[in-house]
DNA sequence: ATACCAGTTGGAGCGCGCTCCAAGTCAAAC
DNA sequence: GTTTGACTTGGAGCGCGCTCCAACTGGTAT
């Protein structure tokens, strides 16, 4: 498959999928006779995953180490274990955070559903919602 | 309070406070004698309320929008609840995506566990984890 | 043979969200 | 009244993650 194909296959530009492979966030595909990449299945399951580590906040210099220790072979298995092991606390760790922005976002919601119903005093919303509370104006 | 007090109390820079009112991102804070801004403890509250909807990606833009909302008044209280509704939904499905992932990287995890266990055949690894499954050896 | 088009390279540019800087102002401390 | 230092402004610069470009090459179609 040449970079076309996996550029449609992946949804990613050709490129960024050059750009990745300059950087090392996917390790080189081979060349044909004339000098173009050939991407295989392979490939593409990395893409997958690299996808699943980028869509979640790891930094491109983290994937690129974790590159680096697969280039290096299945001895460094333990090391990919353990980046995975931190990666997987972190998604944990703002899942959580997630849930609980979502009971912020919920009670301010409850509260201006409350003002539209005209079931709540004026200065209901004195707490962070609306401008002029104090002072003057400011515009 | 003034700007210096005001960042130490948001771990914001100064810079980046008067970045945010430059841009609307937050409503102008009234100015002293000598022209410096004067932030109370409704701007704290604001800020606060801030972080939480950048902290879970909402764009600059959009929060512009909201403090623009916000400064023409309670009338605009349904458009600022709308807001709120779409975003508290962008919010509960990137938790749920999350937790895919969780259920990715947990499975990645476990195999990679019963590799350096060594209860795993060799080319259980050939799945999206190392380099020289196919073809030459990709340096 | 010629035209075509997908590919190659290195490097410049871009949008976002800051971050830093230079030059100037003002209130308080000495 | 001079120094200090926290502040003001507009604008330049930066790091990240792409994205685009110019100049070139090599296989395929006519």
């Amino acid at each position: 498959m040449r970079i076309g194909a996996f550029s449609r296959r992946t949804g990613l530009s050709a490129d960024t999928l050059r750009y990745y492979e300059r950087i090392g966030l996917v390790p080189r595909a081979g060349r044909d006779a004339g000098g173009r990449r050939d991407y295989g299945e392979d490939h593409l399951r990395w893409m997958e995953f690299l996808d699943v580590l980028k869509s979640t906040g790891m930094r491109i210099e983290e994937m690129r180490r974790y590159v680096a220790l697969r280039a290096d072979g299945p001895e460094t298995v333990p090391d990919r274990l353990a980046m995975l092991r931190t990666h997987r606390e972190r998604v944990a760790a703002e899942r959580a955070r997630l849930l609980e922005v979502e009971t912020v976002l919920d009670a301010k919601i409850a509260l201006f559903q409350s003002v539209t119903d005209g079931s709540a005093s004026p200065n209901a919303l004195t707490c962070a919602s609306t401008t002029s509370g104090h002072k003057e104006s400011r515009t």
